[in-house]
DNA sequence: AAGCCTACCTAACGTTTGTTAGGAGGTCAA
DNA sequence: TTGACCTCCTAACAAACGTTAGGTAGGCTT
């Protein structure tokens, strides 16, 4: 499949608005990374926000799907969906670092009501977590710590990973992901003191 | 102590660089939000990125600090260590959310040097929770895991509290701190599949 | 060959940005 | 009272910004 122009300029802006963030990133910086002038990008888009926002949607959709296909298997443990989920988000995340990142840090440039649509988006993202943990919680896997700070925690430490995650680093998305399911499946388990 | 213009405009700085971002932060929107016209800023400030320094080396300090004072203590076990660490992380971060939250994320803006300056420090930071967790590891309390992922884990769930925490939410910063500490620590605790 | 469409280039525009320079008013010390 | 200094205001500057408009060249279809 040949890329188009269109979604060249997308992959392109990910990537610089990760590098920048969105408000230091021009559209001459973008056209040229593209390999056109400036004023040429607006052959192919609508404005520097319609940028922005086509990521957010590409990013938001990979991390709803990839959520999705993991809250359907009701037949496993909590700790097996969190498990799932997490290593859908790292996957999700280091398949497209400049996507992943610009949805999980540089959506508040958008207008209004985009904004808005993003942050339900991201909500809904979040209670899945928070779901399969309360799960695990009232079937009696998981401690009963405060659900929706762990969520945060696991959360914040998966969209960390788009700051320093290297393609050529010493860990895979699959070991990063393994990793960080075993750190925090260890830590929601209950313990002798907490009997379910 | 009376505050002075310019630590008002840090001030200033801090919380709107945490809001919008340094880049889609404007001078007049300093200035206005500390009372004075625009241009009036200079006679304050050599620079926009002056201000910008002046906060992360502001926050640098704070966190230097805060980590130095545990660290002296090598009478606390690794775990206890590591507890106080993430109090004192979590305390710097919600005093003063601007400052933290430019420290942590905007200094890509600053200039070659000082930037460079500043990963410096972020390091040496970030190696001090490392070695706590190694030094558990040598001694038996904590599991054998990946110290730099684990290292990573814990500094970006801690960090994202800049990006939700509310001084008139649900939960003390103590309380967070604390919820935090138990989740890590139960986290890298030996099961009993890992003997020492 | 002619016409249409697409994808680009170039020039330009109005706005915004970080910053400089000159001036005025208020305060303080001699 | 005078002079120096500080803190602000205002005007202005050069550069950068997102974007629009007109034009050209190439490819495709009839």
């Amino acid at each position: 499949m040949v890329e188009t122009r269109r979604q060249q300029i997308d992959s392109v802006a990910g990537a610089l608005f990760r590098e920048r963030g969105y408000a230091a990133t021009s559209v001459r910086d973008i056209a040229q990374r593209s390999g056109i002038q400036g004023a040429s990008l607006y052959a192919h888009v609508a404005s520097k926000e319609d940028v922005l926002w086509s990521i957010v949607q590409g990013a938001a959709r990979r991390f709803h799907d990839a959520a999705s296909a993991v809250s359907e298997h009701t037949d496993l443990t909590a700790a097996d969906r969190l498990r799932r989920m997490i290593q859908a988000h790292v996957a999700v995340v280091t398949d497209d670092l400049g996507q992943a990142s610009v949805f999980l840090h540089e959506w508040r440039h958008l207008s209004d009501s985009r904004r808005a649509a993003v942050l339900a988006a991201r909500d809904t993202y979040e209670r899945r977590f928070r779901q399969v943990i309360e799960d695990g919680q009232r079937s009696g896997g998981f401690a009963t710590v405060e659900a929706g700070l762990v969520t945060r925690a696991i959360l914040d430490a998966l969209n960390g990973i788009c700051g320093w995650y290297r393609p050529d680093g010493r860990s895979s998305p699959t070991q990063i992901a393994d990793h960080y399911a075993e750190l925090f499946i260890h830590a929601l388990k209950s313990t002798p003191e907490d009997p379910p």
